[in-house]
DNA sequence: GCCCGGCTTCCACTGGGTGGGAAGCAGCTG
DNA sequence: CAGCTGCTTCCCACCCAGTGGAAGCCGGGC
């Protein structure tokens, strides 16, 4: 029989959602094993489920008996975000193209940035983030913009934790950045000289709705000059108050993400 | 008690399922009652799993208190299909700043072509299919190119069932359509002009992979004659060329949707 | 204030979920 | 090619997580 020394207090809802955060964290499709290993659930628990699973169609079986996400999974999710995503991408596209430089968009998500969307300029897709990638605030020109212009508390309240160092010269000094990040709030617009990635940097503008900020656009580039980036300013504004001009009309629930309402910063 | 009068034979599973179809079917956010009508569910049930679902942010609650879908689903799904559509965005982005036209990538989802990603050209985005739409496969210009390069029983199959008119020309006849999928093999590309939308033409043409097709890519315009699409060719051919050249490293289970690993045709 | 519709909480019951085990299977290896 | 090994699939008795009717609650309209 079963129960004698099942762990109790784990709802099937949780064994989903640990199945497809294993996914996330793998590299490529996974063995049931992997996953049971991945998950810690025991392996007939995990078979049922992922039978289940498959049948509709949320995850798919390759030609070699492993898992991965279903496209069924992405369907379901396009709704997500879909007004700002669809919004905004005609204007990041355009930008992309004047510029010839990689375009990202990205809104806050608890102590990350994440990126929703992003276009690109000739090939130099290297460099820019992918879409879904999350980067501390701290450290991407547009987590900077998002926490510049987020409230005191907030702010306050990310900087009063360890920051992560991505790179040697990634700011990490809560004192530093306070000034920086005033500067940015007074200035419109925040920079990160390869603090993400060494060889990458990048200027970004807020996208503000209903008075807070809801979304950040970034330029990446190979230039590590301050004044190479700050060329872009003028185009990056222009975009900015475009994306502004169309998302004005949209629901402040499509355009900044429930978590913002009460102003609260989950931890995870 | 509970049991009574309940429906038996619905796993937790399949009641997620439901939750996330109800708002795929929705027009926007919804409220607890109108989630229990569109699923069938008793209310407290719902109410237990959206505030399961809510907390790990596969839902996100509205300012108004109504539900609709998390941006964490939109992250856990973005691996979906990854491969293919990240390595064809540039280039269908410079077909569409090229040509001045919408363009689509499109895959075979059953008896549907499913929109996986798109690009605008200038502002004409009113025509595009939005990403994630689904259509049928004898309509669109990418389905009949999906089907024309299928194989021979996956066309029969299809061909068999009754087709929907979308609009007053669309082409449901089975003997014509069989000599237009014949024609479009032949020639490489396939068009459809208004069938799915009045005012929207497209020509489209397949993208192979292994020796199969794996997608299809689609330029929607306005106009009306087929001698205008057709300037559109040797530009879609040489996207289309350069896209397998791009995916040919990939493997096979990232390119071609699972389901068609069987060359099996589920229904929905 | 009172009513009304929808949301939230409660709680005893029970069947869907569980997971150890055993049988199947594919891919090596000597 | 038999024997082995690691993974997948199937089975089934047990029992707790999930269930849903009903009762409380909250807010907004009259």
């Amino acid at each position: 029989m079963a129960g004698g020394s099942r762990e109790p207090g784990r709802s099937v809802t949780s064994k989903i959602l640990a199945i497809f955060e294993a996914f996330e964290a793998a590299p490529g499709p996974m063995t049931l094993a992997e996953i049971c290993s991945a998950t810690g659930l025991p392996t007939s628990t995990v078979h049922r489920l992922l039978a289940e699973l498959s049948s509709s169609e949320l995850l798919e079986r390759t030609s070699s008996g492993r898992y991965q996400v279903g496209i069924r999974l992405w369907e379901l999710a396009q709704k997500a975000g879909r007004h700002l995503r669809e919004t905004a991408r005609p204007w990041i596209q355009d930008l992309a193209a004047v510029t010839n430089q990689g375009v990202t968009i990205t809104v806050r998500k608890g102590r990350d940035s994440l990126v929703i969307d992003r276009a690109h300029g000739d090939q130099n897709l290297a460099v820019t983030s992918k879409v879904g990638s999350r980067l501390p605030l701290h450290a991407s020109a547009a987590g900077k913009v998002l926490l510049a212009f987020e409230t005191e508390w907030v702010r306050r309240n990310y900087l009063s934790e360890p920051l992560r160092k991505l790179t040697p010269v990634t700011h990490v000094d809560q004192r530093e950045l306070e000034e920086e990040l005033a500067a940015a709030a007074q200035d419109g617009y925040a920079q990160s000289l390869q603090e993400v990635r060494a060889g990458a940097s990048a200027i970004a503008v807020p996208v503000f709705h209903s008075g807070q900020v809801a979304s950040a656009i970034c330029i990446v580039a190979e230039a590590s000059r301050v004044t190479e980036l700050k060329r872009y300013l003028p185009a990056l504004r222009a975009t900015a108050a475009k994306i502004e001009n169309a998302t004005r009309h949209l629901s402040r629930d499509a355009v900044i993400g429930a978590e913002y309402a009460d102003g609260s910063l989950p931890q995870d």
